[in-house]
DNA sequence: CCGCCGCCTAAGCGGCTGCTCAGCAACCGT
DNA sequence: ACGGTTGCTGAGCAGCCGCTTAGGCGGCGG
């Protein structure tokens, strides 16, 4: 019962106050870079605090590797503590990686729609995706590699939400080829190369690193216009009437 | 003593035996297709078996979340069998992760070194790196996701073979840009991109998809050749003498 | 002022973990 | 035929795992 309570919080934190969350982190992004707190309105201030030690043990260990004690005493709270709050170790994983994911397709869809050409479209949702990878790559470590150590059922759900990024992304694509835009001899192929090449980089993104999340979104944004055999120089990030290049 | 020796075992098959396992490595390429054998000519027979079955269990569940048991029945052995050839658990990993790295620095050696133009030397290196990772890819799993397992001083000679790797690629980009063929901003983040794309290949290849791993290295080819500003259709994967494009 | 309730801790339970060890069977050169 | 080496097993140890339980403390409505 009271650890429904903490889960329930998390959930209703995403879909209640989705319109929020959307400015929040469009707000984190723009200031760029405290640590990640991703997860802004998550329930009791334990709950929250409980997450954030978990995001951060899962993405410098594992799940497998990381033990209960370990995630409480980060949060400064007994072992105990814990299970007030989430029910078992996975539900944490759980929770992260459903916000998370949800946020995948969030970003994906929003910069998908930012603009009209297939070419600019494409930009934008690389471009966001690589920086959200990037600027939150402790969580999004965690996000994209730490699945398998879902439950049957939560896994499934988590599956069907990586589906929706691929169709996103392959949706641009398609729209791409169809106006010409686009060269593409395989298309499911090629937005499985794009996706891969904007996850990798919560891999071996670090903090301290030469290049900014902008920087390697913007390099990336450029690598894969060429990929699909569109020409350079796109537009700025938002419709901000900027022309700089061609 | 005894455990000693089977760890020697590997690294004569990779050190000794070096020019036969390029050899048996190209045969089974071009077979294609049976179980994970890349560990041919490991020492005993049991020893080869127990790393065999580390490699499936901990691409299947993690490093981790695999037990000396698990791995251990699977070879059809008792668990203390496992320490007569092995120091420990994560010493197999280690041989794993060290030998699968050797292997992709030479992939990538090779590859890089079998054409003259900067675009085919590329082409054949994508090509090659990307059909090991989709061949192997329960290999290449492990190889590329479990490295944060290893202790300290293990990861540390697997960073520096991962360097190795990058540093063959980014030399072949620079050739290219050097020779006006290529057309890349951003030399090491480019690198840092192809390999990537690569890389993430093991981790969502299944064997009963609907591309080979040939039809993924040629696509990849293909893509990574745009990526940096190249013309298209490059020649045959070895120096085959049949130009077909341009 | 009381009694209740949400949040937390100390202690600990059963079970599983990586790993060890004594012993044994099969094979070896002599 | 035989002592020794090699490869393996059955049993088990110490320690850590996820998770539970009983109880306490502080704030808040009445």
């Amino acid at each position: 019962m009271a650890a429904e309570t903490g889960a329930e919080s998390v959930e209703a934190a995403e879909s209640a106050d989705a319109a929020d969350a959307v400015k929040e982190t469009r707000g984190d992004a723009d200031g760029a870079g405290g640590p990640d707190d991703s997860w802004g309105e998550v329930a009791p201030d334990a709950a929250r605090r409980l997450l954030l030690a978990a995001v951060e043990a899962f993405a410098e260990r594992g799940f497998h590797a990381t033990t209960t004690r370990d995630i409480a005493s980060r949060a400064g709270m007994s072992p105990a503590a814990l299970y007030i709050h989430y029910r078992t170790k996975e539900e944490l994983l759980y929770q992260i990686s459903r916000v998370g994911h949800e946020r995948s397709v969030r970003i994906l869809t929003e910069a998908g729609n930012s603009a009209v050409t297939p070419a600019d479209r494409l930009a934008a949702a690389v471009r966001a995706f690589v920086r959200w990878h990037a600027e939150r790559h402790t969580t999004a470590r965690v996000v994209q590699y730490e699945l398998n150590a879902l439950a049957e059922e939560h896994y499934a759900e988590i599956v069907a939400l990586r589906r929706r990024s691929e169709e996103i992304l392959r949706g641009i694509l398609e729209d791409g080829v169809a106006a010409g835009d686009f060269t593409v001899p395989d298309i499911r192929g090629t937005a499985l190369a794009v996706l891969s090449l904007c996850i990798d980089v919560a891999r071996w993104f670090r903090s301290g690193g030469t290049r900014t999340p902008e920087e390697i979104g913007e390099l990336y944004a450029g690598l894969v216009l060429r990929m699909v055999g569109a020409p350079a120089a796109p537009a700025a990030e938002t419709a901000d009437g900027a022309d700089r290049g061609a």
